[in-house]
RNA sequence: CGGGGUGUAGCGCAGCUCGGUUAGCGCAUCUGCUUUGGGAGCAGAGGGUCGCAGGUUCGAAUCCUGCCACCCCGACCA
């Protein structure tokens, strides 16, 4: 992975350094003065031939996502182990231009920046039951005291401690976050940075005196989240979410598509329903059952194991009026689930519901031992000392059939309502693409995305566990209403990579690339052609622009392919031939257009593209 | 946690089945010359605990045992 970046001949022999080439600019170069734009001020006149760029020219073995390919071959990343990534520089700073855009948008809406620690103590988890509800992805370590400690994957119950000094409702409402590094021993850390163990969130925060003050920050948040995600050029979608273990009654994930995300997301096409799989629904159509018999028959089935089997087996029924007996371990107690056969279970949906912990499909013994019959051969019919949980497409449902408890035995006729002591009616069932929107009918289409960013309306739960209180406006002592509101750093990186790139390598949207322009030297043998690259370089500077110049002694090709690659908006070539007739050539990354500018023109017009370019 | 795969120079790989000189190739790096507007050519050079530990053997990158790491699929995942 070497670096091409090394130091020309001139540089090492002197003459060319930064300063003297500075100083040996004649005085009246006459370029136009702008004032100063908002920019990063670190490291502008670091020269390429001097940065640490190391692009590879082959893409590494073992990166499948697209991000992570480009991320490393560009140089701005680098593997340390599993799901850790030191940022190089051009990843630091785009790292940089994402966390101030969102700092400028949290601030927006009222945020006050503070930082807390990473490392807690086991107690404060203990005390609102994340120790346990959390332990598989919490590194946990004790100090030399023995003392019990974790790595904070999140911050709600430090956040919620230092709240506990708000006394008022005068005081309320409160937004406080922080950008900090998380820790989460994910069990399979992959994607390069879409799924890490140690990474930076910018986590909110809102106190509230009551449920309409979190209502409004929330609203906030969606907002600024949307603005957010705007500014950096992805186009993220909000979606209704599953609070899972973070708690609350409502929240709303940001979803950018991509292939390499790990969530699936229930799409409207008309644009008026969109959801995870998690918890979406949709509209069913609805089934006319003939009445059937007055009390299930049980009938042979020899071999049929299947829904598939029972839909072939004369004398059988199709899938959806087949009813799919499932037994699950949730949180230590056998439970039978009951979905229509043609529905799969949506796991999350029945986490949510009854609010397990751990859900686990029972063991071929088990099944044995509780039900009397093997796996396909279930049903719920007579059962009476186990919890039956029944999706709700299922209410109504009359003649179907179903597994008798007895090996190669079925039973047909059977009234659900009539004949199944059902113990809850859930929405359990997974959507499916294509099946009709439950606003409009539409049918749903189902893609993939990444979670870029998720608001949470938490209400009461930590206040609660933690004993955070206010005095209302009556003297009532009430619990803080919170809300948590999330923004995973890298992953965003990661994403906007994702949702911007092109065969060439990276197309970074003008506010989060690393150098607005770069500044290719055709040849650095031409003494023309190099003065006038520096002299529009410090032009640019002074106009307030990040700007590189590559200044290495290579050849134009490799300048071209690595500018593409490291994806800088704009290029500007600066070579003899222009030069011969006063222009120089500007060049859009996006859209790979050139056009010729003249050279004394060429910064107030750059400058006004970046310009108009920066959200 | 289950299944599969891979560890040899900065990166990408061959060599291993069938043990035997100083362990190779491409890219990258360094030196020189030539070249120079789309990943140059020639000549020369540097760079390796062959993932780790143990074992078998006169001899191990190669065979055996154990361990570790990384990747992919699944499970899992605020």
């Amino acid at each position: 992975m070497a670096p091409r970046a090394t130091p020309t001949k001139r540089q090492r022999a002197g003459p060319r350094s930064p300063k003297s080439l500075a100083e040996s600019l004649p005085a009246d170069v006459g370029l136009p003065r702008y004032p100063r734009l908002s920019s990063t001020p670190r490291s502008t006149r670091l020269r390429w031939s001097q940065a640490f760029i190391p692009t590879l020219r082959d893409d590494p073995a073992d990166a499948g996502a697209v991000s992570h390919r480009l991320l490393v071959r560009a140089g701005y990343i680098r593997q340390l182990m599993a799901g850790a990534y030191s940022m190089l520089p051009l990843g630091f700073r785009v790292r940089e231009k994402i966390m101030r855009i969102i700092r400028e948008e949290i601030e927006a809406i009222g945020g006050q920046e503070l930082l807390l620690p990473a490392l807690h103590p086991r107690d404060l988890w203990e005390q609102t039951g994340r120790a346990e509800a959390m332990a598989d992805i919490l590194y946990t370590l004790s100090d030399g005291r023995g003392q019990d400690l974790v790595l904070g994957p999140t911050h709600e119950e430090i956040f919620t401690t230092i709240a506990k000094e708000l006394t008022s409702y005068k005081q309320l409402p409160q937004l406080w976050y922080q950008i900090q590094t998380k820790f989460r021993d994910e069990p399979r850390p992959k994607s390069g940075l879409l799924r890490v163990r140690e990474f930076t969130m910018k986590d909110s925060y809102s106190f509230d005196v009551d449920a309409a003050g979190l209502d409004e920050q929330f609203d906030n948040h969606h907002r600024a989240y949307t603005r957010i995600f705007e500014r950096m050029g992805m186009p993220a979608l909000p979606v209704q979410a599953s609070s899972g273990a973070m708690g609350g009654s409502e929240s709303i994930e940001f979803i950018v598509q991509s292939p390499a995300g790990e969530d699936d997301i229930a799409h409207c096409p008309a644009g008026d329903y969109t959801a995870n799989l998690e918890r979406a629904t949709s509209r069913l159509a609805e089934v006319q059952d003939d009445p059937g018999p007055d009390k299930p028959e049980m009938f042979p089935t020899p071999g049929v194991r299947t829904i598939e089997d029972l839909v072939a087996f004369e004398g059988g029924a199709p899938a959806d009026r087949q009813l799919k007996t499932l037994v699950l371990v949730l949180d230590d107690k056998p439970t039978l689930v009951m979905l229509r056969g043609d529905h799969d279970l949506q796991e999350q949906k029945l986490r949510d519901g009854i609010g397990a912990l751990e859900v686990r499909p029972a063991q071929p013994e088990e099944i044995k031992e509780l039900m009397g019959a093997g796996a396909g051969s279930l049903g719920a019919v007579g059962v009476d000392q186990l919890p039956i949980l029944a999706d709700e497409a299922l209410r109504g449902r009359r003649n179907m059939v179903t597994g008798a408890n007895r090996d190669d035995h079925h039973l047909r006729g059977v009234d659900v309502e009539r004949d199944i002591a059902v113990t809850r009616w859930l929405d359990l069932r997974a959507v499916a693409a294509g099946e009709p929107c439950p606003v409009c009918g539409e049918p749903l289409e189902v893609f993939r995305g990444i979670e870029v960013g998720h608001i949470f309306k938490q209400g009461t739960k930590y206040s609660e566990a933690l004993g955070a209180t206010v005095q209302d406006a009556d003297g009532e002592s009430v619990n803080l209403v919170m809300g948590a509101y999330g923004i995973g750093v890298e992953r965003n990186l990661a994403a906007c990579v994702e949702a911007n790139h092109d065969d060439l390598g990276i197309v970074w949207p003008i506010s989060v690339a690393p150098y607005e322009v770069v500044i290719t030297v055709v040849t650095m043998d031409d003494e023309g052609a190099v003065d006038a690259a520096e002299a529009l370089y410090l032009g640019l500077i002074d106009a307030g622009v990040d700007v590189l110049i590559d200044d290495r002694a290579e050849r134009a090709g490799v300048k071209f392919a690595d500018a593409e690659l490291i994806g800088i908006p704009y290029r500007i070539t600066v070579g003899p031939k222009g030069l011969a007739d006063g222009i120089v050539e500007v060049t859009d990354r996006r859209s790979l257009q050139s056009e010729n500018v003249p050279v004394d023109e060429v910064v107030a017009t750059v400058v006004d593209r970046v310009v108009t370019a920066r959200v």
